[in-house]
RNA sequence: GCGGGCGUAGCUCAGUGGUAGAGCGGCAGCCUUCCAAGCUGCAUGUCGAGGGUUCAAAUCCCUUCGCCCGCUCCA
């Protein structure tokens, strides 16, 4: 189970979509208009396989009880907000005007760049050349460095006459002079744009500028905003976590590689609210909580891995803080690298401060710690993970090629993950066999998703739940009826055992229930 | 946003200007005592979309949308 998959084995993101159309997990959103890009539907087994995905997480992190580093229960509620807020509210979360990064477009090379990001070097002179580069590249420093030098003639720049300045800082006769990081010639570079990150909308009939509202970029400020009616109302003290799972909207400038980036997507987010002094210990616990978690849905492989962030690629709320790791899976696409389905990070009293600022109340919003009889904004650590993410990492880790079955292919779903948990099939449609086995699927379809089929060969059938990643196949044979007993059928194995008719739901029950 | 590749049945694909096809899959029936067996039959297409050229376009031209890969981006 642990044994790491060599990247040369692993199925191709081709082939996972492919079955993934074929079997009715995820299609192009309306499709049947071309698509619309960065957008993505499930069907019936994709839907299936999402909503046991968000309900294992709820039901492991609100409702089971879960032992905290204190040694206390954790206490967590739910709360199901609006995608549409008031709109100050993203200007207090800081999305408004550090969201809608500035970019900068180059005509020649035609490469797009953050204006924040862009620094130029060069005489302040007004007809010498200043050349720019990517602050975070040594390289292109160094090559902005080399051209300038060339340029003057010169064998290095000058600390008196040669200065570094911020793109975004620079007039727009001073822009007419620079030159791309990758261009040759001066006055490439357009002017900083806005291209926002949030889709906007119009609240009421009438579209007016005061009418502009945002679809949520995070389901995050909703937990925020109703900290304190959350406290008022429930009774819950700190430490404490609100959860909530919704959808969430980002206008991706390159939506790509399935529904890994997509532009409608789903998060499953904590703010777990603590004293400040305890969020190093409060954030481990809940990075390697959040770790063990996936790997006990089934990403249990060499495939995951627990990243904890350098410094300087920290968030500007988290800077100063316990830290910031992310939870990364080995998709087929970013192989041998790691994409992101979960963040956990400290993002100490940022949120909770700016909304109490920018409402107005200010430090009257603090928390009343009664047992301390001390007021403070709380610290959070903030697991906030995708469904769409997990949901396609769950997709990827299961296909299994195997070429000596005739789906050559099989989905090795965790079973509780499993779209469909066990098929009641007869092995011939006669002989009462048909009647038996349609008895059993009545009563294990009380509880289970379960599917029940008597056409075709009892091969093709199995081949079918191997692609939807049945874990068990029920058969009634020849013998089932005289014997009370039927074979199960283990997806992964193709082992066969014979357990009595009358156990059948208590044995998928148990292995249902088992989290190995 | 740039560059490259691709788009024909549910899937994989063939089809270079002249009646839209194959294999697999799906459905129905027969058959079938454990892994897509066989037989018979059936259904399935805006040839991604729009426009143009032509007597005639899946095929040539233009535009556009979508997917994949590489850059860029990813608060």
């Amino acid at each position: 189970m642990s044994e790491p998959v060599a990247p040369s084995t692993r199925p191709t993101m081709e082939s996972v979509v492919s079955l993934c159309r074929r079997r009715g997990f995820i299609f192009q959103s309306s499709e049947i208009y071309g698509g619309i890009n960065g957008f993505w539907d499930y069907g019936p087994l994709g839907t299936a396989l999402k909503r046991n995905l968000k309900q294992a997480w709820w039901s492991d992190v609100v409702e089971r009880e879960l032992i905290g580093p204190d040694g206390n229960a954790v206490d967590i509620v739910g709360v199901d907000c609006t995608i549409i807020m008031n709109p100050k509210t993203w200007i207090a979360s800081g999305h408004v005007g550090g969201f809608n990064d500035p970019m900068v477009d180059c005509r020649e090379s035609k490469a797009r760049y953050r204006a924040d990001h862009l620094v130029v070097i060069g005489r302040t002179a007004p007809d010498a050349r200043l050349f720019a580069f990517l602050e975070s590249d040594d390289d292109a420093k160094a090559k902005a460095i080399k051209t300038l030098c060339k340029y003057e003639r010169i064998d290095s720049p000058d600390p008196a006459s040669h200065t570094m300045r911020l793109f975004t800082t620079l007039s727009e006769t001073d822009r007419a002079r620079c030159v791309g990081p990758d261009a040759s010639a001066p006055g490439s570079l357009t002017e900083p744009r806005q291209f926002s990150l949030m889709f906007k909308t119009n609240v009421g009939a009438i579209e007016s500028d005061d009418s502009s509202a945002y679809l949520r970029p995070e389901t995050a400020q909703g937990i925020f905003t109703n900290f304190w009616n959350v406290v008022d109302t429930s009774r819950v003290k700190v430490p404490f976590g609100i959860a909530q799972i919704g959808k969430a909207f980002r206008n991706e400038v390159t939506p790509r590689n399935f529904t890994f980036r997509s532009r409608e997507f789903e998060q499953m987010e904590i703010e777990f609210f603590i004293r400040p002094e305890s969020a190093p210990e409060w954030y481990r616990w809940w990075r390697d909580e959040r770790f063990r978690w996936w790997q006990s849905i089934g990403l249990g492989s060499g495939n995951l891995i627990l990243r904890e962030h350098d410094r300087d690629e920290l968030a500007h709320y988290a800077k100063e803080g316990a830290g910031t790791s992310d939870i990364e899976y080995r998709f087929p696409f970013t192989a041998p690298g790691f994409g992101e389905l979960e963040g956990i990070a400290h993002r100490a009293d940022f949120d909770l401060k700016a909304h109490a600022t920018h409402c107005g109340k200010g430090e009257k919003l603090r928390y009343f710690d009664q047992e301390r009889n001390e007021r403070y904004f709380p610290h959070v650590i903030e697991p906030s993970a995708g469904a769409d993410r997990g949901t396609l990492a769950l997709l990827c880790e299961a296909y299994t090629p195997d070429p000596a079955r005739a789906s050559g292919v099989y989905m090795k779903f965790h079973p509780r993950m499993a779209p469909i948990k066990a098929a009641v099939y007869p092995l011939v449609n006669k002989e009462g066999m048909p009647e038996m086995a349609e008895g059993i699927y009545r009563s294990l379809r009380k509880k289970h998703a379960v599917e029940f089929d008597e056409k075709q060969s009892i091969g093709k059938r199995y081949a079918r739940m191997d692609e939807a990643g049945t874990p068990f196949c029920f058969t009634v044979d020849g013998d089932s009826l005289s014997s009370g007993t039927v074979t199960v059928r283990h997806r992964d194995t193709l082992a066969q055992e014979r357990i009595a008719a009358d156990q059948v739901g208590s044995w998928l029950d148990d292995k249902l229930d088992s989290t190995a």
